[in-house]
DNA sequence: GTTGCAATTAAACGATTGTTCAATTCTTTT
DNA sequence: AAAAGAATTGAACAATCGTTTAATTGCAAC
């Protein structure tokens, strides 16, 4: 059952993290003052305060939510089948939901040193957690894991989807998808 | 024939420059006042201005620089042999080159937004032509080089490197190199 | 030692920053 | 319609920014 919106702070709250959200990935965290935010919103600056303690607030939510879906998401999709079934799906998995949250996912890594050492701390051990995702999967597949050069080199490849893939561009997201799965599938073997 | 290094002002600059990466790598170039700079370089903020402009071509410099040094670098080792040796020397060259500079190469992808549109144009133009170095290379390897994907996927994993390589790490730079060498020729098989 | 130039300083500039707060407006409840 | 509470404003705050400039220092040539 869902609560009562009732008040027009409920409504505004998701209108300030959107525009956040849409400004740090397009300026930059530091070059996006807060007036800026208020103004896309419709309001003045003092009026954001009411949303959100800080602006530094405003940085690690949109971080902290983004890995909290990433992981929680996983999870549900997550098949039973063998090693090698779980990696295929891993990368499938990965690249079309980073597809789906460009703006969160490029904030999520440009923006790593704007976080206080404690906000810090909290999103990279999320991080170590989905690394560790792709680790486990990969160990299981019969890959040496000692060193985490592979596991690295895997994940550099899929995140680096999101610096070049624009809709409408020439492929389309499965079938990118589908080449990842094969460029990985071929890593793993070697 | 070296020019003689008199003025106290050729001395000098090359330790504005030197603090700037530094300080630019730590903490990101918006985060950084020239104070800093000043302070780091021992100087009064006001005597920066001696060595350079302003703040942004402090900054494009640094990574203009870089990219020029890439790119001869480059063409100073490119050998003359198969497709697939040319490969793999520009696998070992890129891994290599980048681990020596690791301070400007996080700078070069991390404030590329920091820069004015001129100065990032032609940041983006020297990038490109980097690009198109590996792009050629695939392509005489029987890549099929139409999408990007193949090139862009190569690029990122080996780019990725920087970003958890660090001095004296269970893996040599030599023996990082070659695992990237094998698992680019698996990918170009593919 | 004096002249002249280069280098540096210290102070100040205007602009912008995140954030606070008393005063005001709007909305809801009685 | 009156009262209460929530939401917003607009102005102000202290701090910090990049940059400029007049005055000062340091140094080399004569």
């Amino acid at each position: 059952m869902a609560r009562k919106l009732g008040s027009s702070s409920e409504k505004t709250r998701p209108l300030v993290r959107a525009a956040a959200l849409r400004l740090f990935a397009r300026d930059g965290y530091a070059a996006v003052p807060m007036r800026q935010i208020a103004a896309d919103v419709g309001v003045q600056a003092g009026a954001l305060y009411r949303y959100t303690p800080d602006k530094q607030s405003l940085l690690f939510e949109l971080m902290h939510v983004h890995m909290e879906e990433l992981l929680t998401a996983w999870r549900e999709v997550m098949p039973d089948g063998s090693p090698l079934d779980r990696l295929d799906a891993f990368v499938r998995f990965h690249i079309h939901h980073h597809m789906d949250r460009a703006e969160v996912v490029f904030i999520s890594y440009m923006e790593l040193r704007n976080l206080t050492p404690e906000n810090f701390m909290v999103i990279e051990e999320m991080r170590a957690e989905y690394e560790k995702v792709l680790e486990d999967i990969l160990a299981e597949c019969g890959v040496d894991t000692d060193d985490k050069l592979t596991t690295l080199a895997v994940l550099a490849m899929l995140t680096g989807v999101n610096t070049w893939y624009r809709e409408g561009g020439l492929l389309g997201r499965t079938a990118i998808a589908e080449r990842y799965v094969g460029m990985v599938r071929c890593l793993v073997k070697a």
